[in-house]
RNA sequence: GGGAGUAUAGCUCAGCUGGGAGAGCACUUGCCUUACAAGCAAGGGGUCACAGGUUCGAGCCCUGUUGUUCCCACCA
């Protein structure tokens, strides 16, 4: 039976068979052989919150290109997936969903709420997970992972404890950023920066000793309450008299010292600033340095402080279970219980009305907010776990900056190297439930802590038994960090974590190279001794049609499984892939996804071309002994191909990969090969018509190859159709180079006859001469050897109904012809009843300006003496080889001018 | 305030280590030439942001300017 193709290529009856074709042959599972050399990657596990976007699929399509290429290359590839649990985003949801049954998180406590989120991952964690499948990702499933699963987990506790015994964990209190609305602390990455229209209001804080007023500006008038100084500046002269002197704080009445810090800027403002140690980071350090009292003024949900906040805070301190450092907490008394943003009012309401607001002015300013909910941060002195930094940041620098890690494109590297020298300690605990528990237990009889991996029996310090474990998770990165090896059975020594770690590649977007990468980057270093990977392929965001960020307040998100769904997953995947250069941002729009689809047809077409032609049980491609120019230079250009698609692989430029397959299938192949195999297939020579199939089938077969990472889901449904070796062409053979497949000389002997071709098809066109009116041509060269055997093309592809090659125009009837020049050959159409003398000689004249123009440009360089001196030879050659390619077209130009008259 | 990207055809973008300006879409003209009208053939359209510089030679390298995008930063 002999396989037909539908004419249009459908790829909904195609990707989902074929997806469980590739199961079926379990040809995703990695299976750890020892001949061959690995190739790695793991996914950045996208949050079991997220439905797959436009930036999913990008990056998983990336990996999916490069694991697929490698696995073809002979690799043993392992690409492992998985999910991140995302605390924050998820108990939000979570929450959310309670919100909605009038349920809060301590109405069903700690325990049940963590039934509720482990019953929704069950629900919709593996939803994102169907939507890569969706996308063809060949990704080891047997090895999917989960951030907190039991094997993450056990890596997280490990981790945790080995750096709290290498004094590398800390808990203490520090100034973090607290998310009111979240309620959590989140890290200094996790802030992101939004220009917000506010206010500088000028204060005046009375000098006790001098009576005098001091003026002082500040953006944020609430939380003056809990200031404890006023800094100047020890070298400003303007308040040396000073130095010693107290302030007494507005409102409170409350004697607050004036100090020298060096914090204090002359140059800004009156230079004066308050010190508000619990509510400012800055302010915190002036406040460390001057030993000044810290208060509190703020709950943890952005409220005043009041009575209650108080007794609980000084409780704290009697029972002994506070530590030093531990905030004053102020009764705010008519403030207590205000939003922070009511307070504001109150307090600027109260200082006007006592004459201590001396004037307003607008100010724009960057305003902390939470990535996640984009809530207005307020700093907050506040208790907890920390991982050191520096000591970790060191060793990750030295290895990227040794190249042990390299970022693609470069330029990231700076960027990381930022982020890492800039780094502070990074606050890992979250006042979250949905996360990986702190391994610290309190001691309610002695207070003391203890860190370990599993729960102690008694307290070790004091034998005691009553052990409390610390309420705080980790944050989620924290987790992440150690994804390349926690994923790999870390930190047992697994077979696979000598077998496939460190991995290869990592694939992410810039956006969170601070986040992940460099985290995994010391992580690997600090726990494995080793970076997780050699390199790191950044990639850009993928924007909507207008050049903006897709994003649901926008309503401009455009849905993968969407256009999946529309036009193919093959048609996404390729548009994805094309023209993403490493690092840049691309547009989406439909118009190139349908191109893309386009694509998918023209090369589903050009296949049914092939299969109509093909004879039943037609072996396994295999080239002829005897190949036609056609086939030579076919065959010259899929060789080139093959080498700058493999190179171009090989330095992640997948999108110009991509474009030499678009490029080679559609011109090279299509638009001219096939055409031309259309004179030895319609003819009787039966050794002629199974060359030119078997030429076809070859270049067909091992091109689809080399789309395949591109386009997985077509190119398999027709390499199944074509005669082929093997189960699946996803474990294949990459096709290789091939130095006895060059045939230069044909193949430019080739390209002369096209150019030929096209350059009569030209003035056809120009004449408005119809395809079916045929003519024969005379083709006056010197190079008849070219020509010799031509007439078949010309028929073929430029409407001739016979050619006849001759050195000269001596034995043609030329007078009265069209005329046209192609490279070094004259060729003479006899159709007298177009020709119009005037525009010939006008279309000639113009013509010869044009060569002549090259010419002149050719020349000036040819006798510069300079361009002789210093240019390479190569340069130099091709330039006098074009000098005597357009000197020659010139001279014909002027010969069949003159002709005219 | 610091840093980075980017500026090429009407639109979206390629152009990798300097050596005859490209693609897709759009546009014009002619074609149902039996693989494909989601197609074929032919064509028009660009001072490569601006100003200097390096070089025999610059879209590409250097400096500056302008526009634009992003990242980082504690501007009270």
């Amino acid at each position: 039976m002999k396989k037909e193709l539908a004419k249009l290529y459908d790829p909904k009856i195609v990707e989902e068979k074929t997806y469980d074709f590739w199961l079926k042959g379990d040809y995703f599972h990695a299976k750890r052989q020892a001949d061959k050399q690995t190739y790695t990657i793991v996914i950045p596990p996208p949050n079991i919150t997220g439905q797959l976007h436009m930036g999913h699929a990008l990056d998983n399509t990336l990996q999916d290109v490069l694991i697929r290429y490698k696995r073809m290359a002979g690799y043993d590839t392992l690409w492992v997936p998985g999910t991140d649990h995302a605390s924050i985003a998820t108990e939000a949801k979570i929450v959310e969903a309670m919100r909605k049954e009038g349920l809060s998180k301590e109405d069903i406590g700690r325990d049940g709420f963590l039934e509720r989120a482990w019953d929704w991952k069950k629900q919709y964690g593996g939803r994102i997970i169907q939507q890569l499948k969706k996308l063809g990702s060949s990704c080891d499933w047997a090895r999917e992972r989960f951030t907190l699963d039991e094997g993450c987990s056990n890596a997280v506790k490990e981790v945790f404890v080995r750096l709290y015994e290498q004094g590398l964990i800390y808990r203490g209190n520090r100034m973090v950023n607290w998310c009111p609305y979240c309620n959590t602390s989140i890290s200094d990455a996790e802030v992101e920066y939004e220009e917000k229209d506010s206010h500088f209001w000028h204060l005046l804080y009375t000098v006790k000793e001098t009576g005098e007023k001091l003026e002082l500006a500040t953006t944020r008038p609430e939380t003056m309450l809990g200031d404890t100084a006023v800094a100047i500046n020890g070298e400003d002269e303007r308040y040396k008299h000073l130095h010693g002197c107290h302030v007494i704080l507005p409102l409170l009445n409350k004697e607050i010292p004036i100090v020298c810090d060096e914090h204090a800027d002359m140059t800004k403002g009156t230079g004066v600033v308050k010190i508000t140690p619990a509510h400012d980071p800055n302010d915190f350090e002036v406040g460390a340095r001057h030993d000044l009292p810290i208060v509190r003024t703020f709950t943890y949900d952005g409220r005043l402080t009041g009575k209650a906040e108080k007794e609980a805070a000084e409780e704290l301190v009697r029972s002994g279970r506070a530590s030093a450092g531990e905030p004053e907490v102020l009764d705010c008394g008519k403030y207590a219980g205000l939003t922070t943003a009511e307070a504001r009012k109150a307090i600027l309401a109260d200082l006007e009305a006592g004459g201590y607001l001396k004037s307003v002015e607008p100010l724009k300013h960057e305003v902390g907010t939470c990535y996640r909910c984009h809530t207005a941060i307020e700093p907050m002195v506040s208790k907890q776990w920390f991982v050191k930094m520096q000591p970790l940041a060191e060793p990750a620098m030295e290895a990227v900056e040794k190249g042990e890690v390299r970022f693609v494109p470069e330029r990231f590297t700076k960027n990381y190297m930022n982020w890492m020298r800039g780094t502070r300690d990074w606050c890992i605990s979250r006042q979250l439930w949905w996360g990986h528990r702190i391994p610290a237990w309190y001691c309610d009889d002695c207070g003391r802590m203890t860190v370990s991996k599993s729960a102690p029996e008694v307290c070790p310090h004091c034998g005691g038994s009553r052990l409390t474990q610390d309420p705080d998770t980790l944050d989620t990165w924290f987790s992440s960090a150690l994804w390349p090896f926690s994923t790999l059975g870390w930190p047992d020594e697994t077979e696979d974590l000598k077998h496939y770690y460190p991995t290869q590649t990592l694939v992410t977007g810039y956006d969170i190279i601070g986040f992940w990468v460099s985290r995994m980057i010391f992580s690997g270093l600090a726990y494995t001794g080793q970076a997780p990977f050699d390199t790191v392929l950044i990639h850009g965001l993928v924007r909507d049609a207008l050049g903006r960020k897709m994003s649901k307040s926008l309503g401009n998100g455009i849905d993968p499984l969407d256009i999946i769904d529309r036009y193919g997953a093959d048609a996404l995947r390729f548009t994805l892939a094309t023209g993403n250069s490493p690092g840049n941002d691309m547009r989406f729009s439909d118009v190139k996804v349908e191109a893309s689809r386009n694509f998918a047809n023209k090369l589903w077409n050009a296949a049914r071309f092939v299969l109509i032609n093909l004879d039943e049980n037609e072996p396994a491609p295999h080239l002829p002994e005897q190949l036609a120019p056609e086939d030579k230079w076919v065959l010259t250009k899929y060789n080139t191909l093959v080498k700058e698609v493999t190179d171009n692989l090989d330095k992640f430029e997948l999108g110009v990969a991509v474009q030499k397959l678009y490029d080679f299938i559609w011109d090279i192949l299509c638009d001219w090969y096939i055409e031309i195999c259309k004179i030895r297939l319609s003819g009787a020579d039966e050794t002629a018509k199974r060359a030119a199939r078997a030429v076809l089938v070859y270049v067909m077969s091992n091109t689809l190859k080399l789309l395949h990472p591109f386009m997985p889901f077509i190119t398999e449904e027709i390499w199944q159709t074509l005669p082929h070796d093997g189960e699946s062409i996803m474990v294949s053979p990459w096709p290789v180079f091939d130095a006895s497949l060059r045939f230069p000389e044909d193949a430019s002997a080739m390209e002369s006859i096209m150019t030929a071709v096209r350059a009569v098809r030209n003035r056809r066109a120009e004449m408005n001469v119809p395809p079916s009116k045929k003519a024969h041509l005379y083709v006056v060269t010197s190079n008849t050897g070219v020509f010799a055997d031509s007439e078949k093309y010309f028929v073929r592809l430029a409407s001739a109904s016979g050619v006849s090659v001759a050195s000269s125009a001596d034995g043609f009837e030329t007078a009265g012809a069209v005329s046209l020049v192609s490279q070094s050959e004259t060729i003479y159409i006899p159709m007298s009843e177009l020709v119009d003398l005037a525009a010939e000689k006008q279309r000639l004249t113009k013509e010869l300006a044009d060569v002549e123009n090259k010419l002149a440009q050719i020349a000036a360089k040819l006798s510069n003496a300079g361009f002789l001196a210093k240019a390479p030879q190569k340069v130099i050659d091709d330039q006098r080889e074009n000098a005597a390619r357009f000197g020659e077209k010139a001279a014909l130009l002027r010969a069949e001018l003159q002709k005219l008259g």
